[in-house]
RNA sequence: GCGGACGUAGCUCAGCUGGUUAGAGCUCCUGACUGUGGAUCAGGAGGUCGGGGGUUCGAAUCCCCUCGUUCGCCCCA
C-alpha cells in the first residue's frame, strides 16, 4: 500500500461503523430521556485548555496531546477529551446564567498520543453526558443510572461499577499519608512505583506490583481523610443507588487521572474486555468552571469509550442482524431496457425504497446472482418481452415467485410489498 | 515511553533444515445454463511474500533496521 493510515487511526466500515452508529443511536436516546440537550464543540481548541483544566502534569498534558501551530502561530490542541471543551463552551455562550441545572451531551472523535492497542487508538471516540449546576448528590447518583441505562440498553453485560470520592481538597492530605506510610519500604518498590510515589502518589492505588499491593494492605483508605461534607455527599449518592437498587462497589482505589475531578468519581468496567476494561469514567468536577473563567458552578459527567463498547459488542456477540443495504435489484436486459430500467429506479427510489441496478453491462445470471447477495426483496427485470407489453417482472427473491406489473404500476405495487420496516 | 509475539492474494492460512515461474480454501469474475439467484463442475482474475538494507551462486525462509498489528506494563474511555 502506497500512503497507509497513521498509527493507531482506523477505517470504521461494516459491523464497526454499525455498532457505532447503533451506540450513538442509544447514547441520544437515553441521554435525551434524562434531559440532556446534544452539543456539538471543536476538535480542536486553544492547548491552554486543557493545560488548565485536565492538569499541567497529567499524562494526557505532559505527553499525550497532539498540540501543533497554525499558521497564525497559535498554540492548538486535537482535543483529548470532551469535558473541557463542553464547559468552556457552556461559559462562553452563557448557558450558565439560568437557574436549573444545565444538562449536555456530546459525540466525537478525539485524539491522545498513546502506544494503540486492542481498545486504545490515538483518534477514538467517545460520547458522553454534563451537567452544570447542581450539587445535589442525587445529580451524582443519576449521572451513573444513566450511564447504565445506556449500557444496559446496549446489552453490554456484565459490567462493573465501582464509585469513590476523592475530595475536594482531601486528596492532597491523604496522599501524604499514603507516602508517609509506605516511606518506610520506599526502597522496596519498583522503579514504575517509585516514580508514581514522587508524582503522583494516589496512582499506587492500583498498582500491579504485587509487592506494593502487600504494602498497600494496611494503608490508611481515603474514606478516613473525606471531610465530614465530602463524606456526608458520599453517603447519600449511596443512599440514592441502593434505593434505586444499583449494584456498585465502593471502591477508595479508584483515582480519576484528570485533575479537575473533585468528590464523586466512578468508572464501569467490563469484563470481557482485557486491559482495556474501562467502558464509563467520570465524576464531579466543581472547581472547573471557576478554573476556566466562569462564576463558581458545580458540574459532573461522565465519558464512555465508543470504540471499547462496539468491542464488547462484538465480544458478547450481541450484533443484530442488520437489515439488507438494498431491497430492490433492476435487472435490464438489452441496452433498449437500459433507459427505462433507469428511469424505473428512479421512480421506485422516490417511492421510499433503496433500489440499485448493474452499471457494469454484466449478463442476467450476474445481475440475480448481486440481487441474492445483497439480500433483496425483489428483482425487477425489466427485457426486450417485458418493453413490448410494456410490463416488468417482479421476481420475489425469497420464494422465487413471479408476477407482472405494468411499468407505470411497478413503484406502486413494490411499495406495497416489500417490508417496510426493514 | 518499556517488554514479548506476529506481519505470505480481499479474507483465513500452508510454504520442511534457504534451491527452479509462491500455493490452498473462501470470496470475486466468466462459462456449462444463447433472458433468471442460492447447488455442482470447469476456467480465470488477484501477491512489490509489510518496507529497506545485508549474508549467499541463490532469501518468503537467515541477520540488522524500519513500519504496522497484537498481548502485557503505563495511561485511560
Amino acid at each position: 500500500m502506497n500512503i497507509p493510515r497513521p498509527r493507531g487511526t482506523r477505517d470504521l466500515l461494516h459491523e464497526t461503523l454499525r455498532a457505532f452508529l447503533r451506540i450513538e443511536n442509544a447514547a441520544s436516546s437515553v441521554f435525551e430521556r434524562f434531559g440532556y440537550q446534544p452539543i456539538r464543540i471543536p476538535i480542536f481548541e486553544r492547548a491552554e485548555l486543557f493545560i488548565r483544566s485536565v492538569g499541567e502534569e497529567t499524562d494526557i498534558v505532559s505527553k499525550e496531546m497532539y498540540t501543533f501551530q497554525d499558521r497564525g502561530g497559535r498554540d492548538l490542541t486535537l482535543r483529548p477529551e470532551g469535558t473541557a471543551g463542553t464547559a468552556r463552551a457552556a461559559i462562553e455562550n452563557g448557558l450558565l446564567s439560568r437557574g436549573e441545572a444545565r444538562k449536555f451531551y456530546y459525540t466525537g472523535p478525539m485524539f491522545r498520543y498513546e502506544r494503540p492497542q486492542a481498545g486504545r487508538y490515538r483518534e477514538f471516540w467517545q460520547t458522553g453526558i454534563e451537567s452544570f449546576g447542581s450539587n445535589d448528590p442525587l445529580i451524582d447518583a443519576e449521572t451513573i443510572l444513566c450511564a447504565q441505562l445506556f449500557l444496559d440498553e446496549l446489552n453490554i453485560a456484565p459490567v462493573r461499577i465501582r464509585l469513590n470520592s476523592v475530595g475536594s481538597g482531601e486528596r492532597h492530605t491523604y496522599a501524604d499519608a499514603l507516602k508517609q506510610h509506605l516511606q518506610p519500604n520506599f526502597e522496596n518498590l519498583g522503579p514504575q512505583d517509585k516514580a508514581r510515589f514522587e508524582n503522583n502518589a494516589l496512582r499506587l492505588l492500583d498498582s500491579k506490583d504485587p509487592n506494593t499491593k502487600r504494602m498497600l494492605e494496611n494503608a490508611p483508605s481515603i474514606l478516613d481523610f473525606l471531610s465530614d461534607e465530602s463524606r456526608a455527599h458520599l453517603d447519600a449518592v449511596q443512599n440514592a443507588l441502593d434505593a434505586a437498587g444499583v449494584k456498585y462497589q465502593l471502591d477508595p482505589s479508584i483515582v480519576r487521572g484528570l485533575d479537575y475531578y473533585t468528590g464523586t468519581v466512578f468508572e464501569i468496567s467490563v469484563d470481557s474486555l482485557g486491559a482495556q476494561d474501562v467502558v464509563v469514567g467520570g465524576g464531579r468536577y466543581n472547581g472547573l468552571i471557576e478554573q476556566l473563567g466562569g462564576k463558581p458552578t458545580p458540574g459532573i459527567g461522565f465519558a464512555a469509550g465508543i470504540d471499547r463498547l462496539a468491542l464488547a459488542m462484538s465480544a458478547q456477540d450481541s450484533l443484530e442482524e442488520t437489515s439488507p443495504l438494498i431491497q430492490v435489484w433492476i435487472v435490464a436486459i438489452g441496452e433498449e431496457a437500459k433507459p427505462r430500467a433507469f428511469a424505473l429506479l428512479n421512480e421506485i427510489r422516490r417511492a421510499g425504497m433503496r433500489a440499485d441496478m448493474d452499471y457494469q453491462g454484466r449478463g442476467v445470471r450476474s445481475q440475480l446472482r448481486t440481487a441474492d447477495r445483497l439480500n433483496a426483496h425483489y428483482a425487477v427485470i425489466l427485457g426486450e418481452d417485458e418493453l413490448a407489453r410494456g410490463e416488468a417482472t417482479l421476481k420475489k427473491m425469497s420464494d422465487g415467485t413471479q408476477e407482472s406489473a405494468p411499468l407505470d404500476e411497478t413503484a406502486a405495487r413494490l411499495r406495497q410489498s416489500v417490508p417496510t420496516n426493514t
